[in-house]
DNA sequence: CCACATGGTGGCACCACAGC
DNA sequence: GCTGTGGTGCCACCATGTGG
């Protein structure tokens, strides 16, 4: 049996996964294009982790050759260099390439990169299985994990040593090396038997998601017990072991939250509930002119700009619609260049194009009040400015999350993505699957990645559709305005 | 992937009271 | 009066939801 460094890491966190993965491959679901997209940050770090050690000697990734892989390192080991980049070895039935290989006072180093932020503990599992490998055929010196320091704010030019943090993990990869032989022994066996019976459980998706995931949880409805609005994992999964699954098995003895109580009520007895109270308290809080305002941000993995941090929010778009007591609504919008830092122009054009009064309209507002709070600490000479701001800000969820205004189409879930389409299932106007970008997520992508395409072109058409999708976020904020004042 | 807010949970100090 | 149990209330911590 020959495994992959990340199928031992699948085996760990269930069995049944990595039998369907050497048995029955095309069950696998698509992948989540969100989840691959943001995982695709990860690819770029490992390039700049080589900066750390350089003059190494790289092994290209031929996807055919594994064995021509290992032969090569092992080539340029016997050679004498002592640093390899994806130094790749086939020992032991495991199949493990190593980001970083340096040597060091005779011993080799394994250097592992990781786009994350801290060591999590399949972290130390991924540096074990690769030891465990390595140590057939090399005298391992130590084992760090390298990941990103988020600490770190770029100055100038990037600091690749500040940018990294260098965990030492050898300690717990060694005694990690004990249960190993035992835990592949047991693929082994389970590999050459029938799919072992394991029933779905918080296993399916920590510490991953799993490939799996549509093939396993066929027989879940599409809302049942595992929807209930901020129900622990671990209780969900109570009630399913106790059969139940859909919302007409639960017992009345269990205690829900009175959201959660809300949400079977609203499924088992579908209609809209409103609480005129509630909204009319909501929209009596707000002040004419209204600023409907929605932030698009990117993030990087590596700073490219000055005053930058790893991972940090990067406020590059606004959309704002301004409704008047009159009724009447405006538009305005910035999106920046995608090759400058855009936080000074935006904030400067943000500053200029709000109203001077009235109530500020976000959805989730903490998301845009933080983005003003960084700019505020970025721009000394805007600071009170943008902070002055921040208490004019109305948060539209919170009529939804306080049981104002309840849908069952909601499902449990308050965010504009549940509440949009549920208060207006036809409306072409706000459905998001028209556009070329529909969620934060591919906006956030798609404008990190702008710099790098060639074609003017189509950067236009993407600067296009950006524009496009923001807008809709601010409209669809007016439009569920709108709904709930004629909700009282 | 990260940050933040929020709500749920569980641990702990504290108190009342029963039993010895 | 001491001890152990059980109830209560607070707070720290953790999980979840939400945004990008």
């Amino acid at each position: 049996m020959l495994l992959s460094k990340s199928q031992y890491i699948r085996g760990l966190q269930c069995h049944k996964s990595l039998w369907l993965y050497k048995h029955k491959r095309e069950l696998r679901s698509a992948p989540d294009s969100s989840a691959e997209t943001l995982f695709n940050i990860g690819y770029t770090v490992g390039s700049y982790a080589t900066d750390l050690f350089p003059g190494g000697v790289e092994i290209e990734f031929t996807p055919n050759d594994f064995d021509g892989m290992s032969r090569k390192t092992a080539d340029l080991i016997e050679q004498g260099v002592e640093t390899i980049y994806e130094a790749t070895f086939n020992e032991n039935g495991i199949f493990a390439m190593v980001d970083v290989l340096h040597k060091s006072n005779g011993k080799w180093n394994i250097y592992e990169v990781k786009a994350s932020t801290t060591v999590k503990e399949y972290h130390r599992d991924d540096a074990a299985i690769q030891y465990y490998a390595l140590s057939q055929v090399l005298d391992i010196g130590k084992i760090f994990l390298v990941h990103i320091n988020n600490q770190y704010t770029r100055q100038g030019e990037l600091d690749v040593c500040a940018l990294f943090n260098m965990a030492d993990i050898t300690d717990e990869v060694l005694e990690k090396q004990v249960e190993i032989k035992g835990t592949l022994n047991s693929f082994d066996a389970m590999l050459q038997s029938d799919m072992p019976a394991i029933d779905i459980g918080p296993h399916c998706s920590d510490p991953y998601g799993c490939d799996f995931h549509a093939h396993c949880w066929q027989d879940i409805p599409d809302y049942s017990v595992f929807n209930l609005y901020r129900m622990s994992g671990t209780k969900k999964f109570e009630l399913y072991y106790g059969g139940i699954i859909n919302f007409e098995d639960i017992p009345s003895d269990i205690d829900l939250t009175e959201t959660q109580h809300f949400q079977v009520e609203a499924s088992i007895n579908p209609e809209i509930r409103i609480d005129k109270t509630i909204i009319g308290e909501f929209l009596d809080t707000l002040e004419y002119p209204i600023s409907f305002l929605d932030f698009e941000t990117f993030q990087n993995a590596v700073p490219r700009f000055s005053d930058q941090r790893p991972y940090m929010q990067m406020t590059f778009q606004y959309s704002l619609q301004v409704m008047t007591d009159s009724g009447e609504l405006s538009h305005e919008e910035y999106l920046g260049d995608e090759n400058i830092d855009p936080r000074r122009e935006l904030s400067e054009r943000m500053l200029r194009h709000l109203p001077p009064r009235g109530s500020i309209m976000a959805y989730n507002q903490s998301f845009e009040k933080g983005r003003i709070k960084e700019l505020a600490a970025l721009f000394p000479d805007l600071r009170d400015e943008l902070l002055s701001l921040l208490d004019r800000f109305v948060d539209l969820i919170a009529p939804f999350r306080r049981l104002g205004y309840y849908h069952p189409d909601f499902k449990g879930s308050f965010s504009i993505k549940s509440v949009l389409p549920a208060l207006f299932p036809d409306d072409p106007e706000l459905d998001y699957s028209r556009l070329e970008i529909h969620d934060g997520g591919m906006a956030m992508d798609t404008f990190a990645n702008l710099h790098l395409l060639k074609d003017s072109n189509q950067r236009e058409k993407i600067r296009k559709d950006l524009l496009a999708y923001c807008q809709l976020d601010t409209l669809a904020m007016v439009r569920i305005w709108e709904k709930l004042k004629t909700a009282v």
